[in-house]
DNA sequence: AATGAATGAGCCTTCATTCAT
DNA sequence: GATGAATGAAGGCTCATTCAT
């Protein structure tokens, strides 16, 4: 369902098709910088070092983005518009009222969404965080553009769960930073911090949403 | 009580007191680069952009730290090992049984102590959040010698309060990171993603602990 | 004669031409750093010191070799070859069975022929003779692979006229080395301690051979 | 007899004597000098260095020799005046003549005296014949100061040999520097090329003095 | 006399970027 | 479009030297 949805969005807003438009030698510019920005961070790694381990020539990375910064630009902003992408889907609440009968199956169906997405743009994800706080261009698009959008559009979902009595009263804000503190501590852990242990997704996911629904008193 | 432990730990092992043995310019120094590490990275910082911050020479940063790297390590080091001090504490068992009577107050204690100590330096952990994953030394002193300890010690008192029926039944390692995320999510967003907002620390505490122990239900 | 198999030797083993293969700006480099080094030894010569006598950016210099000391390989491995070649000859004692009747002969071909490299390698010799001792990786050169060739190869000539009955008794390797003391240090007296002076070299090689023939008595 | 001569020598002109004016850091800096410099060239060798080696401070050095290039002059200056001592000794030829009946013996008794003080000199010589080309102070000593007193003196030597018979009539000067190839040729070989060798020096020297006065011929 | 912290010029090297081919 | 030689500013670090203690 929430796949649907993304795909539907992304058709809409052609999030996903940057790469299409791409040369053979571009594709490798960027595969070869997303490697080597998540190994070393983006300051740490020079353009001969991307030109080399993308087998092309020096010259070539400038020849398709300007400056080394608009290299950067162009790996995180699409990530970013991608990974909040399901929740700035215009009619979002709509559709939520028919999918979702309970909060609980919400919050479950973006805990396996948003899991894959993460596990499958771990590098990236990893690039955008470590960037954004140091350049005021990403902060900009983060703090002005997506992030008031997903708030407002979460908070409103929350809102009608509580209107209906489902969730404590709280000040919805409060409550999304909790719930989502769960959610995203979770996907970080997993897909970021210790991705090599053995993690059972579904259990996880299923301890994760009972937690945050009833908490750790028995 | 969290307080004077910790007092007490610092006092055992010396965790506190590097800067009473510094000159008066290793101090601007070191406060030089926590500024600009904290401000633009440590790669992206100059170590010239250190010394003229610092109102030094350049030459006087490597008298002092052989490299810049090492520079790095010592202002990195000590705050992992004061982060985790009340944790690492060799009798925090004990001392736990007699001070707190429900895992709640434990909660409530550990949070306000932390936020407090993330409030006093939040540039610094900033800094080692970023460098962490770039730096094998750092990685290695946190995976190695700091984490285990504490997941341990922690498992202990989660494990203690299971058997008196005060915690549901999980494994105590998932417990604690879900609690953990919501104990970090907030002290990360309240000092370092959003410490411009207005914070009532005292009432999203409450609601954290909480949100904890019962969960978003009514 | 020694002249012809020299060009022979160079021609199998390329020895000649490294420079045909240098950009325009590689050979100023070159021209520059031979000049410094000679001038004021490889350690007290800048590399910004090179790029301003040589034209270009100090950035160039490190396209072309790796780092300074790479530069000064690459100037005093080619003339150590050189300066060796004619003894390294494959068939040099064949050759010269055919070619010098007497031992002096040979000892006036080769001084003639040395000192006239020399003249025209001066500045190369004298940064060959001071780096030598200071850079293992040049001693090794030396040690292992030329000086074992030519001593060897020179001491089957001795051999062969000692056998003939035209040279004295006495150890191979302690007549080379007194000969050839005669035989460099005129030719180092002549190119590089007082090249000033005014020399008659045929008249010099002339009692040079005679005195190693002869000595001093009347 | 030659070593009485030096002694007297060096009693008239104090050339022994520098290290009994000297406090005792100050032999040790020198001594740390001298190792360094052989050992890694003047250029290369680093202030702190010597002050490390020699267990000084940085400053005691530079309170002792206004510059490093003073520490270098006061190194290499006296060994060059001892090492032309004995042939700049005022009545060397009146002592000469009743000393030495042949030149013969004359060679040999320079031969063994200067190799002794090779041996015993051998880091300070290396210093010198390395630093000499690349510091004019040093150059102007050498040229203008000791080279003309000891060539001149040991023309009049050879002059005299000549007109007794027992010399080949050659210019002076030449027959010197063909002599004294030899026996330079065997010190340096001797003390500072392969000093690893075994050296017979009683035989050798008996063999340069031969090949001096006989040359190769059988 | 001896120290060693402090200096800032200068070192070798790397960098992002340009441009002729 | 792609190249890679060339650039020169800037990087981290070392140096000889000074000076207050």
């Amino acid at each position: 369902m929430a796949d649907e949805m993304e795909q539907w969005l992304a058709s809409l807003l052609r999030l996903n098709d940057e790469e299409e438009k791409m040369t053979d030698k571009q594709i490798k510019i960027i595969q070869a910088a997303v490697e080597m920005f998540a190994e070393k961070g983006y300051a740490a790694t020079s353009t001969s070092e991307i030109a080399q381990k993308a087998g092309v020539a020096e010259g070539t990375i400038f020849r398709h983005y300007k400056t080394k910064k608009e290299l950067l630009i162009s790996i995180v902003t699409p990530i970013m518009s991608k990974l909040v992408a399901p929740f700035v889907l215009r009619d979002f609440h709509k559709v939520l009222d028919s999918e979702y009968e309970h909060f609980e199956d919400f919050l479950r169906a973006v805990m396996r969404n948003r899991l894959e997405f993460a596990l499958k743009n771990a590098p990236i994800i990893k690039i955008m965080l470590h960037e954004i706080p140091f350049h005021p261009e990403l902060q900009t698009q983060f703090k002005e553009q997506l992030f008031p959008q997903v708030a407002d559009r979460v908070k409103r979902i929350v809102t009608h769960f509580q209107s209906r009595g489902e969730l404590v009263d709280m000040p919805p804000f409060t409550l999304i930073r909790m719930a989502a503190s769960v959610i995203v501590g979770y996907i970080l852990t997993r897909s970021l911090i210790l991705p090599d242990n053995n993690w059972n997704d579904a259990e996880e996911i299923e301890r994760a949403v009972q937690f945050i629904m009833h908490g750790i008193m028995p």
